[in-house]
DNA sequence: CTTGATATGACACCGGTTACCAAAATTCAG
DNA sequence: CTGAATTTTGGTAACCGGTGTCATATCAAG
């Protein structure tokens, strides 16, 4: 008996491939169909998907063959329904939805290529305590396996407490930690506004101001903070007078730098907040007839598709918006790997030199 | 018997609504929770659920008030796997996404608000013939609910093909109609670069350069042969000469530009394809010294967010995307209502005058 | 008292997973 | 070398939460 077990085995794999490929034409394949061709139960088939240990080598290698022939997947609607969880992520963001949603879409769905999972988009109106209830609604309805949180919905501690309670997995994507040890991504704003101030006052900006991002938003102050102490450490000062706060608009942007402009002391650089602000900075300046960057240099943050696109094109600090994302997936589908339990994965901006930044007039 | 049915409904309603509120700490209801309850048959609660003519209006009232004692909302999963059709709703769009994308995205969210349909988006490559293989793979598994096709995946009969033979319902969103009797949101794109044309025309410009988008783009031929048609009904010309084509991309359209402006004949005015081309084109415009819109004057088409944020504010053809994304999604629902089998609805474009049209120099 | 329409229920099924059990293979003691 | 204990391995049945089919119950009208 143990002596034609090779041919054995290859008869035996031959058989079920010609029968799966006489089946093939059929539609769809589904476990059992798999199961009925490979002479197992559907339990085995299953544990062959899921990787179980449990399986002889040999009848794991005669299952996959038929799945690889049939070009089976899973239905991942009847896994969903056994396992009591989707297989959807939400990517949770703020309505309207800032700028740099599309690249983190990019970057998520770049992570998740080529797996069952599926990016859904779950805007929020924090204002209206939305938040406790259709995001609670989704969450109970379609069981997602988890949700990515960019700011500033990721700062929102009710919400994040809301998601524990839950028990669905996330990830925070913030310049700051201020959740239990949990999964994050963290990106180092304060740095990427150092680097802006040691930009401008390498160029020689003694009169230097900034335009704040709203009081309400953690990522306002970390760029204040970093763009402050950015200035010290090169010997120069943020004078409150110097900083006007917006709110992370264009508009606001645009009026925030005409109140810099007509104050007593003009700025001959502006850091912005982000290039929404900025871009409205660039259009307060060009209406009050001055030039950029001959009269006012602009500096802006995150990178956005715009700041490219302007005339000058913008120096701006740019924030790996897209490999961000990709790493917040990756970060996701580990767990379901089970892997490393918590993890922080930080990204540092670096600034974009390109041509809103020049020697102070004179 | 029949002299107290009033009181013997309420009496029940009563009874059944006392358990209801007693269940309600224990976690999510089922369908099976519902009919316990109400003491009817699980069938019956989901004949409530779908709206089913077959039911007795007393029970009906009697599981609708249940139900929403208990809050209950039907598991979209256990419902895709017996319906054989997930709550999915596919965008499927060009990669990299063209810039209407976030608009298209809010719109289409906006108009499946308070419904069970998640948004899902689906980029492809179709350089790859990525479409046959990966969007067809997520058909199979995921069973969409219904697609929604924008420019210009809206335009690829192949994928169109693929989709009628695996029975997918979608929704496309094009300039021009091939496709078989079907549901459509269709822009009047021709009309819409005809509105640019006769503004230019008013304004008194003779020398008017177009820079097309990319020939395999049906709506670059919209726009194209509209704008000639606006110009011909105003008693001018669109001479080839004056056409630089270009492939719908900021750098594209910089470089078309700086090929009009050095041509022989400098044209006073210009109508790009679309707004990423026109920014492009004032970029041109600026390295070349000139002024927009004294020297040149410029208009673009799809009034994405970047056209108001330029200084000076970009006069450009507005394409209503997000309402049209809307009216997609209701297109897709009412499928499901089973309401009118094909459709079109259109949409016409409107002239946004800004800042960067005036009549020609001198 | 049929009859036909309307309302309701019983039961299998969608395509997977888990709990539990049985059979086979392997190890170990006597 | 045999039988019992233990470990692998595969099978069965129930379940996840809904829907379809078809039989049965109810009820007003003929």
């Amino acid at each position: 008996m143990t002596d034609v077990p090779q041919s054995d085995i290859e008869a035996e794999l031959a058989d079920a491939l010609r029968e799966a490929a006489a089946f093939r034409l059929t539609g769809r394949a589904t476990i059992n169909d798999i199961a009925r061709i490979a002479k197992v139960s559907k339990k085995t088939v299953s544990r062959v998907i899921n990787e179980s240990p449990l399986v002889k080598p040999r009848t794991r290698h005669l299952v996959k063959a038929i799945i690889t022939e049939l070009g089976f997947t899973p239905d991942p609607q009847a896994r969903a329904l056994a396992l009591r969880r989707s297989f959807l992520i939400g990517l949770v963001y703020d309505n309207p939805s800032p700028q740099y949603v599309v690249n983190m879409q990019r970057g998520i769905l770049d992570g998740l290529e080529a797996t069952d999972f599926q990016l859904v988009l779950r805007p929020v109106n924090r204002s209206d305590s939305d938040l406790s209830d259709r995001l609670k609604q989704f969450i109970l309805q379609h069981k997602p396996f988890g949700l990515i949180l960019p700011p500033s919905v990721s700062e929102d501690e009710a919400l994040i407490a809301m998601l524990r309670e839950h028990e669905v997995d996330y990830v925070r994507i913030a310049s700051v930690d201020f959740d239990l040890p949990s999964r994050m991504i963290r990106t180092h704003d304060a740095e990427g506004a150092a680097q802006a101030a040691r930009h401008l006052c390498s160029l020689g900006h003694t009169d230097i101001a900034h335009i704040q991002g709203p009081g309400t938003f953690r990522s306002a102050h970390e760029r204040r903070s970093g763009f402050s102490r950015g200035l010290e450490e090169a010997g120069r000062k943020l004078p409150a007078e110097m900083v006007a706060e917006a709110g992370y608009t264009f508009d606001s942007g645009l009026q925030a730098m005409e109140r810099l402009i007509y104050a007593k002391r003009r700025p001959t650089a502006v850091f912005a907040g982000n290039d929404e602000m900025a871009t409205g900075a660039y259009v307060a300046v060009r209406k009050a007839g001055l030039r950029i960057p001959e009269d006012i240099s602009i500096v802006g943050f995150d990178d956005t598709p715009i700041a490219g696109r302007l005339w000058p094109a913008m120096t701006t600090v740019r924030l790996p918006i897209r490999e961000m994302g990709r790493a917040a997936a990756r970060l996701l589908l580990d767990q379901a790997a089970g892997n490393a339990p918590s993890e922080t994965i930080s990204f540092s901006p670096e600034i974009v030199v390109r041509e809103s930044t020049a020697p102070p007039p004179r």
